[in-house]
DNA sequence: GATCATAGTCGTCTCCTTGACGATAAACAG
DNA sequence: CTGTTTATCGTCAAGGAGACGACTATGATC
């Protein structure tokens, strides 16, 4: 098929993004309240439209910072970096009633923040955990009361970069990504169980994760922040593909 | 940030289509010849434009079936049935120098087609060993003749589409998609080798692969097709997820 | 027809990983 | 001091994976 600048429909290209954290031991997403119809005054992921000049990437980063204040995978910074990754694209013709509308999503791995939403847009933006957003169909049995459904298919669009964040853990290193730049191998594990949602042997991912070549480099520090025999400090090393991998338990 | 129906900038939005076949022991992508400016002449992958009132996943089955005459998942239709799954969007903001193009990538999974093209828009189009579109670093080194570079940034997309089959064979059982609706267990060998570039011993493949459930199913039949004792047939099980995976060997 | 080459299939052996779980260590709360 | 909590080390048995020997059933060649 020719090109034909006149042929073309025009789209609307956004940017949505799953914004994901572990806070008290549950996954949890960011939400922002919709200020406008349609769906004014319902949950939503945050996101917006690619501007003109701008790279996809770069318009996921750009809308991270402005909703939390954090900035993409800084390198070893200490400000608290990101993880950021294209998810999928979503372009059904319905999916926005007033326009044809392409979003571009894309996944986010925060650490817990320390303040509720640093430095963002945070006028009705909230951190829920993914369980009470996503009602039954989100694995493990669940009875707690459901959330208002999300805004266009972005329950779907969540539920994508769920699943994604519990495989991508299994051989990568990305679990890192939700600790602080120091961490214990025990607030390692509970990442890993608050994603999974599952319970793991504390001893058995001990012995797994420190003797995973390039996972974690120790600091020589300890910490005792979590009660009990302090707990050697660690920072995620330079290996990103884990090998062998960490094997979520099956059924 | 609200949405201003005015404010937005025009997209186009396309589609462009990484299909993979195993042909002669090699992984082969199909490329056509541009007939027109820009990259007149030069090789590209299949693609064209998503059209106003259709889902993205319909305008990438729409594009296959132009372009090759391969129908997409047809459940269990003899006719040549080809995976298809998104595979990620490229939209930099000169990745087109007429205009502003998003596209988005899907990934093809193909059994190597009796005919040529069957059926399709074939004019000036092929199939090419991937190790010679993709030049050097392509994994494991390489000495053959260097193909011309492909049109826009497609030879990127097509390392991503050729990374994400040889990771998706691991864990999946989408490697059967490379295979005719019966086939043999060598046969699916020579598929995983010729993916990952690897040799694998015949007797530990043979062991694996039957010894995982769902992966296949016997059909009772065998052939001597690849020469030697007659092989039994099988065709693929119900199981999409391989447990425990198939592990690409190391280094 | 005997022999050879080619594939396919079954077994064995050893090493390593994993899951289950006992035991010890080092902090804090009472 | 004692109990509680979390961290860390060790042991053991079961299963998976790589290396490789052995045997089988075809077609090709002499």
């Amino acid at each position: 098929m020719p090109y034909d600048p006149s042929a073309f429909p025009p789209f609307a290209v956004t940017v949505d993004l799953v914004v994901l954290t572990v806070r008290k031991d549950a996954l949890c997403a960011l939400v922002v309240r919709r200020g406008e119809p349609p769906y004014q005054g319902m949950w939503a992921l945050p996101g917006g439209f690619v501007r003109d000049d701008e790279d996809l990437e770069a318009a996921a980063a750009r809308e991270l910072t402005e909703e939390t204040g954090l900035h993409p995978q800084v390198p070893d910074g200490q400000s608290a970096g990101a993880h950021l990754e294209q998810l999928a694209t979503y372009g059904a013709p319905d999916r926005d009633p007033r326009m044809r509308v392409v979003s571009v999503a894309h996944l986010v791995l925060a650490p817990d923040l320390p303040s509720p939403i640093a430095g963002g847009d945070a006028r009705g933006a909230r951190w829920a955990p993914t369980e009470t957003l996503l009602g039954g169909a989100d694995g493990a049995g669940w009875d707690g009361e459901r959330q208002a459904p999300l805004a266009f298919d972005h329950e779907r669009i969540l539920r994508d970069g769920v699943e994604r964040a519990r495989s991508k853990i299994e051989y990568s290193s990305l679990a890192t990504a939700f600790c602080p730049s120091e961490f214990t191998v025990g607030e390692l594990r509970r990442v890993y169980e608050a994603v999974w949602g599952v319970v793991l042997d504390p001893r058995n991912f001990h012995r797994k994760v420190t003797g995973t070549p390039g996972f974690l480099v120790p600091t020589g520090g300890t910490t005792t922040r979590q009660g009990g025999r302090p707990a050697q400090l660690f920072r995620a090393g330079g290996a990103t593909l884990l090998n062998p991998p960490m094997l979520r338990p099956e059924v």
